[in-house]
DNA sequence: CATGAATGAGAATTCATTCAT
DNA sequence: TATGAATGAATTCTCATTCAT
């Protein structure tokens, strides 16, 4: 994973991996079959993590505070660990061959999230929209377009301009979809 | 660039490039310096074809009108064009080495148009927010969402469920953001 | 050597016979030296159930009937077990390093039947032979060559042709080497 | 070849061939599209050498002088280019993937000319069988019996014992098959 | 302007074998 | 008696790139 993180897809090979953990190359298929499921198991694991960071505002009362919490959430983590971003909505390689229902478990789970935070804030009127699925989607299409654009396309600009447009854009999220109390 | 869009990234090597045009490996380098540029070349021209579709609203007089077009444009430009809007937005590869700021001209180009079209709005009054930068990325980001979902994980869903969401986020996006007239 | 006969030679590898066996690949080597040692066992084996097929004539009291049966058996055994005819005949690998006389008991077990049963043969005066040795070696030639083409070229051809060609083959080597009563 | 001829088929490796001819292995994948068609083309080399030397005795006006000669060719290329001979009728590996008819067009010309020699035989009266095609089948697998026996089986006796045995099973057959003038 | 011929570097993967436990 | 954990040495094959011609 740190391989993966710091150096990107492309280098991570199985020698490069035998060696960042000092073992064989042969040591490696001991424990996975390919290479895809090397990948795909670091694909897993970038869910799994991003999951923890999805539920962690769980237990916020107030619906909007708490949506927002998960929209903040995922935020950051995507700015935070691009390379586990890259990993769960960027990359189509290891996808291409593995299509078990399983593999897409945690990123429906998180998807779950969205859309009960969002039916708990339609339901106490906290909203401008009314349709649970199509507000999450909408959502969801929101921030992530912004943290891609943040990840991919940051360096088109000065980080202060970039922030001051995220954080802009995040404030009119807040105004045009929800209503205040 | 036929081989890349039908091909996929993985795919494009200089040989088959070679073969598809009917010249030799060796003949490419007389005309591009190394791989890195020939992707850079492909991507300035998906820019350039980007723009052309970007531009192609503006004759409308409306601006809500032009500025949606715009937006629908560009989606339809993702969708229709995945292999381009990978080139555009997702492929990490020509970038790192090139930094030019002449390859981002066509980039810029469309952001202008977009912004040009929201400051138009915003004057004539039809939109919940006043700044136009910040919508602009907004906006920006709102849309490359929906497109990168539907490219990258459009698998998830059956594709009329996805169709509707699709749907339903741009009527969305259309409420909240826009004032009728 | 049930993965021997059913993968062929090339797909038996300790791995997958240790899976096979339910142990470790390790303990193989509790049992023998080396792969070569594992070959050169299944090899004995071959021989020993071909020596059986051959034997299993012997109770016939007419001599040319006798040897009638043994090449009939011989040939039988050679293309309903290619497996084993393979590791018998055909087969370089465990021979190179192993030269141990031991193990090529039965395969001169199995060859002494034969001379035998030529010798009782001519001395009822019943081949237009009279070498024992070299009527034996020609006849396992025969044979031998016979099972051989069936075994590796039996592709080239259809096999009702095949089947014809060896029915003729074998007609043939009655009527040359044989008196008939 | 050399190394097919020299070291068997089990050391014949990209790398060793690459080592042999003093080119890199990536260069033999410029004339060659894998492993499998370097066997293949050594294969169609074989055949073409063995037909060679079966016709060699094509002009011989007495038929069965002429089909002796062939016979004797056939053994003499065996047992002198054993190698040759086991990659024309022992491998099967490079069989497996390749069955383009064309591949055994020279296999078939070497039958074809045993068939018109034995049909001479027979027109002339000097056989003892009347069937072109059975009798041809018989020769052709006693002949490759004989010379699989040498080759494969050759080290199980001493050398004059094995060259007696031979000389006598030839001895044989001319006198079972052919018919003195 | 074009290329034939070549390759160094590297990719994923497999296998027989070892050895401390 | 058994094995978990490990690996060195191979294997085939691919690719971007070079350069003399």
């Amino acid at each position: 994973m740190q391989l993966f993180l710091e150096e990107g897809y492309k280098n991570v090979t199985i020698r490069k991996i035998a060696e960042q953990i000092e073992y064989s190359p042969a040591t490696i298929y001991l424990y996975f079959k390919d290479k895809d499921e090397i990948l795909s198991t670091l694909r897993k694991m970038a869910f799994e993590k991003f999951y923890e960071f999805q539920i962690s505002g769980h237990v916020i009362e107030d619906p909007v505070e708490r949506l927002t919490a998960q929209g903040r959430g995922y935020f950051r983590f995507a700015v935070e660990n691009p390379g586990y971003y890259e990993l769960m909505f960027f990359l189509k390689e290891p996808m291409e061959k593995i299509h078990k229902p399983e593999d897409f478990v945690s990123e429906m789970d998180s998807y779950e999230i969205l859309k009960q935070n969002v039916k708990s804030c339609i339901d106490a009127g906290r909203m401008r929209t009314n349709n649970v699925d199509a507000t999450s989607f909408a959502l969801w299409s929101y921030v992530h377009g912004i943290a891609s654009l943040v990840i991919k396309r940051g360096f088109l600009m000065p980080k202060e301009q970039l922030d001051y447009l995220v954080k802009e854009s995040f404030e009119i999220l807040k105004n045009t979809f929800f209503i205040e109390k």
